[in-house]
DNA sequence: TCAATATGCTTGATTAGTCAAGTATATTGA
DNA sequence: TCAATATACTTGACTAATCAAGCATATTGA
């Protein structure tokens, strides 16, 4: 079996079972899936705390449409809101709340002991060549 | 951010994008999808290229259910097949069919391309080192 | 021995996501 | 300028997966 196709299966399975793993944890204790997690960390690291939907979509490899429908109850809840582009009226921005600031901050600190004990088997020499290795696929 | 954290998160990103690209590759060829395919990989690697449902649904990170529900179309188009298992009525084998192995050496072949193509920026001493971490990871 | 529990699987109801089509607005080029 | 095209988003119809409940069979221990 080829190498890449070897690197690119063990990549499919270690990350299912962890993202699986990661949900239950943040369900469980935040009431959001990885994928809404990861909604709340690209919004909180963007200039202002505000994202157009589709560059999310990009973002979280999910289809404008599947932003809408996930946005919907996150927006309903009270962790993202909407707001307006004056220069442009197709574009619907998503904003991070105080309260989605918050509940990300707690999910964050449950994430990262999560991680730690998922990879608590590689050193750290190891995770941080697996950074530099994914730096150079994107 | 930590480390580990930082590594769970781009582990996730690089693979949905990957499975996602995966995904279009394999459904566009030959009519099936990533988790389809690694059903498929699985049983070949298995004693008598036959599994029980709950070991593949542990294989794949999908529930009992989910493995059911996959399965149905699979054997409606002849990759699989069922099998008993005389020690225990309980259990439901599954098996792979000639067509099914036909189809899985065909589909390897475009995974293999377009794995190459995936990571075409990594070169092959961070390949190997990649697939020593995801060792220690199992 | 055989009641209690555990295991393997399927099914009904629900949820999450996709695709294709539609709406509204913006941009482009003859 | 303004028709043609492109972009951002939403919606309806569908597909895929989950969970909880249920059924059948196996295993266990008093």
């Amino acid at each position: 079996m080829k190498i890449h196709t070897e690197a690119v299966i063990n990549l499919w399975v270690n990350s299912t079972t962890i993202s699986r793993n990661i949900d239950l944890t943040l369900s469980g204790l935040h009431g959001i899936g990885f994928s809404e997690y990861m909604v709340l960390f690209h919004l909180m690291n963007s200039p202002n705390k505000t994202l157009r939907r589709i560059d999310l979509a990009d973002a979280i490899s999910r289809t404008a449409s599947g932003v809408t429908r996930m946005l919907m109850p996150m927006e309903k809840i009270g962790l993202i809101e909407k707001e307006i582009n004056p220069r442009d009226a197709r574009v619907s921005l998503v904003k991070i709340t105080e309260s989605g600031e918050a509940l990300f901050d707690n999910a964050s600190i449950s994430l990262d002991e999560k991680s730690a004990h998922l990879l608590k088997r590689i050193d750290n020499k190891d995770i941080s060549h697996l950074l530099k290795i994914f730096d150079k696929l994107s």
